[in-house]
RNA sequence: GCCCGGGUAGUGUAGUGGCCUAUCAUGAGGCCCUGUCGAGGCUUCGACUCGGGUUCAAAUCCCGACUCGGGCGCCA
């Protein structure tokens, strides 16, 4: 190990101590007789600090020299100075380049000048040494925590199911196919079918977080063609279960980040609040009013946008219409022109959806007919369905959405590492 | 895919026929400077997306390509 410590491992009370710091050189400031550096790493800022008459001279004038985002190990004495930011500085013995950086660079990272998405994307490396950048992936990664978390907590175990598949697993959307040796294959859209067959197979409640692919030529700022989806499906419950699950987790989730992720919350300037359960539920019968839509229509996006501002905070689109959900869905059986799905919306777009699932083969096997769907391509999943198949319910989540929205970010490509959308495939 | 708006140094910008051998900031190089924290001062370097056209004259106007952004659609 190189460093002993992290910027933010160390206060004014470690004065004297001797430490070994690792990071990039995010800036050097040569007053002439003093020179200072600010090594950055993960964890924020530190300031090493020469003055010329007290420094060996060789050290002196390599710190000098070294160009910005270099990667440097640095060993000294912590001192305590009010003048220093953090009333602490390092006064450097020794210092080793252990990597050089080229000039230019191909962005700003100290936030003087701005950049387009487009550019900071194509050098995300160096845009996520912003630590504005940085402070969504470590929130990203407190969320995914949380949602683990609190799914174990709930008796939830995780699974993983394939991603390249065979067949299209609920008609809609688009698929990528791949060749798999002689044979046509799909990226997977959806773990629903695998999730559901461990319904069957008896795991009671299952959860998975991974990524589904979509082969739609979007071009917005919601839509991604590779997104990560956090799955569940649980036995022996109704939607009304699974729908309270998931406003639990939301408010979970923004529970904790407020709780875990302070710092990062401030360097985005954000003041998140929990949402307040239970969330408002709305029939879709109210919904289309709302907006002026036909009856059986999907929500487009500007009537998603009126009931958004009506509705203000998170809430539920309760009881579709049969026929604009998956064949899956669970039909009312006093009335199978609805169903028992839902979907679970932030004011500014849709975040989850799901549904009570049809546990009767026989029943299944119609509406797959009935939406003009091949059964023969859906055995395999069937087959789970014949030889005691459970009630059960579940949803999936798309990830992203939930950290654009809670982060107030405009762009679903901000919280995602490397996007992938319809024109682009790299990085 | 449709509609609208863009593309100027590494990065972010100003410039909408001649005043452009193109503005400013940041950066990079050189010099000065012992408390900076977006350090400061002096100085140098670095750019009009590509192809065609109009015109005495094009960064600027027109056409096409490529590309980016926004809205919508498709999609969940």
């Amino acid at each position: 190990m190189l460093r002993t410590h992290y910027s933010r491992d160390i206060t004014p009370d470690d004065d004297g101590k001797k430490v070994v710091m690792a990071g990039w050189v995010h800036e050097t400031r040569d007053l002439g007789g003093i020179t200072f550096l600010i090594l950055r790493d993960r964890e924020g800022l530190v300031q090493v600090t020469l003055s010329k008459k007290k420094t060996d001279e060789k050290l002196f004038n390599l710190i000098r020299s070294i160009s910005r985002e270099s990667v440097v190990l640095v060993s000294g004495l912590v001192k305590r100075e009010g003048k220093a930011p953090n009333n602490y500085e390092i006064i450097p013995s020794y210092v080793q380049v252990l990597n050089k950086a080229a000039s230019p660079l191909p962005l700003d990272v100290t936030g003087k000048v701005g950049a387009d998405l487009d550019t900071r994307l194509d050098s995300r490396f160096m845009d996520i040494r912003r630590q504005s950048i940085k402070a969504i992936f470590v929130i990203r990664h407190h969320v995914l925590k949380t949602i683990r978390t609190f799914l174990d907590g709930s008796g939830f175990k995780e699974i993983n199911t394939p991603k390249i598949v065979a067949t299209a697993t609920e008609g809609g959307t688009a698929l990528f196919p791949i060749t798999y040796f002689e044979r046509e294959a799909f990226l997977s859209q959806s773990p629903q079918l695998y999730k559901q067959i461990m319904m069957s197979a008896g795991l009671d409640r299952v959860y998975e977080i991974g990524p589904i692919f979509r082969a739609e030529e979007h071009d917005t700022t919601k839509h991604l063609n590779e997104v990560s989806s956090v799955d569940i499906e649980a036995s022996f419950v109704t939607h009304k279960d699974v729908m309270s699950i998931l406003e639990f987790l939301i408010e979970k989730v923004y529970s904790n980040v407020i709780k875990s992720c302070k710092n990062e919350l401030e360097i985005l300037g954000l003041q998140l609040s929990t949402p307040k359960l239970p969330f408002k539920r709305l029939s879709y019968e109210k919904a289309i009013d709302i907006g002026d839509i036909e009856w059986g229509d999907d929500l487009d996006t500007a009537t998603e946008k009126a009931i958004g501002e009506k509705m203000g905070s998170h809430y539920f689109i309760v009881d579709w219409p049969t026929e604009t959900k998956p064949y899956y869905t669970e039909p009312y059986a006093d009335n199978p022109e609805i169903c028992k799905a839902f979907d679970l919306m932030h004011p500014r777009m849709e975040l989850a959806s799901g549904s009570q699932r049809i546990h009767s083969h026989d029943l299944l096997r119609r509406r797959i007919k009935a939406q003009g769907l091949n059964p023969d391509g859906f055995e395999f999943y069937l087959r789970a369905f014949k030889c005691g198949m459970p009630p059960h319910a579940g949803w999936g989540l798309g990830l992203e959405r939930l950290l654009m929205t809670m982060l107030n970010l405009n762009n679903i490509r901000e919280v995602i590492l490397f996007p992938r959308d319809r024109h682009r495939l790299a990085p």
